[in-house]
DNA sequence: CCTATAATTGAGATTTTCATTCAAAAGAAA
DNA sequence: TTTCTTTTGAATGAAAATCTCAATTATAGG
């Protein structure tokens, strides 16, 4: 645990206007809370969340993570993510590309990916409709190149042009 | 309610060969539910689906329409729907075409659209990865022209090559 | 440094959805 | 009919999301 409190100033600042503008107070709980999910590069739950922040502070409870959460997100610094399993994510929002998820339903792997084309393709389509888009969610289910036993030659193979991407985590169900 | 018993006649084979496939029995409620659930062009939730049944039938309970709407599922002639609320609902499936939903985030509108465009392209994406897509889920969100009063010219001009579409419903939050 | 005011906190309870249990009822087959 | 198996539905359970309220804490103004 070394000294680096200060990583992330703009997203700090970003939150303390968003209480500031809501009349809202700054708590130390807040404070902790909003630093360790900033330090957590993954889909959090607020249960998730939870048991993070207890391990530095026994005294902090679900209830003001799951609010702090909800401000988060009002604030832009967080993003709502559901993956069909019925619990909701959040994942980090603020300077991060937008993105959507591939999912493999046998071993929960997400991978992250971004597209210009889907994207573009999506904002044609909500003008089409004369929609004021807000945001999009999609979601690609399947079976990853792991759980398929498929070929890994495949993957390199047609990868000439691979958007950029993250693979997240592959959680054990 | 005039007599129209016999319009389903498709899908009902289909249910019966899954019931029959599965070894399981052909009931009174199950021919009750699945006439209910055809004869409704719309997004129905478990709990929605038990309302309407109850109007024919007081006798039948939510776990059979609950287990029903699982076994239509199954049978490929359901198909379960999340819309971000928490609820999980139900659309139909057998003879009808993929589609993807564009939801307002004022009035709750659903409009239901077909893209080949946005189909290759995901179904590329999936390939890229090296992932068997089983299927995929897009949901945009945004204003309609209706709420955000938006002239309707800006959508019928737009519309030249407009893609296959129906509007289900504006639920009244 | 106080005090007053308003917002925050967190344990617990409630709500909502999804899923299971089990005894009674009903279908299927001989 | 008789026997065997599946279905049914009320009740219950489990899990997540949300709310309640009394006690606590932050903040601004004296």
């Amino acid at each position: 645990m070394a000294d680096r409190k200060n990583d992330f100033q703009k997203e700090e600042q970003v939150f303390l206007e968003h209480l500031q503008k809501a009349g809202l107070k700054r708590t130390a709980q807040r404070d902790l809370i909003l630093e360790i999910f900033l330090r957590t590069e993954e889909h959090l739950s607020s249960e998730d969340l939870y048991w993070l922040v207890q391990k530095q502070d026994q005294s902090v409870g679900h209830t003001t993570v799951y609010r702090t959460l909800k401000l988060l997100t009002e604030a832009g610094l967080a993003r709502e993510v559901r993956f069909g399993d019925g619990k909701t994510y959040y994942e980090h929002h603020y300077n991060h590309e937008h993105h959507d998820h591939m999912i493999c339903t046998e071993c929960g792997k997400v991978i992250e990916f971004f597209s210009p084309e889907l994207e573009a393709l999506q904002d044609a389509m909500a003008e089409k409709f004369g929609f004021k888009l807000t945001h999009h969610n999609l979601r690609i289910l399947g079976v990853c190149s792991d759980c398929g036993k498929m070929e890994s030659e495949l993957y390199s193979a047609a990868s000439g042009a691979l958007p950029r991407v993250r693979v997240v985590s592959g959680k054990t169900k």
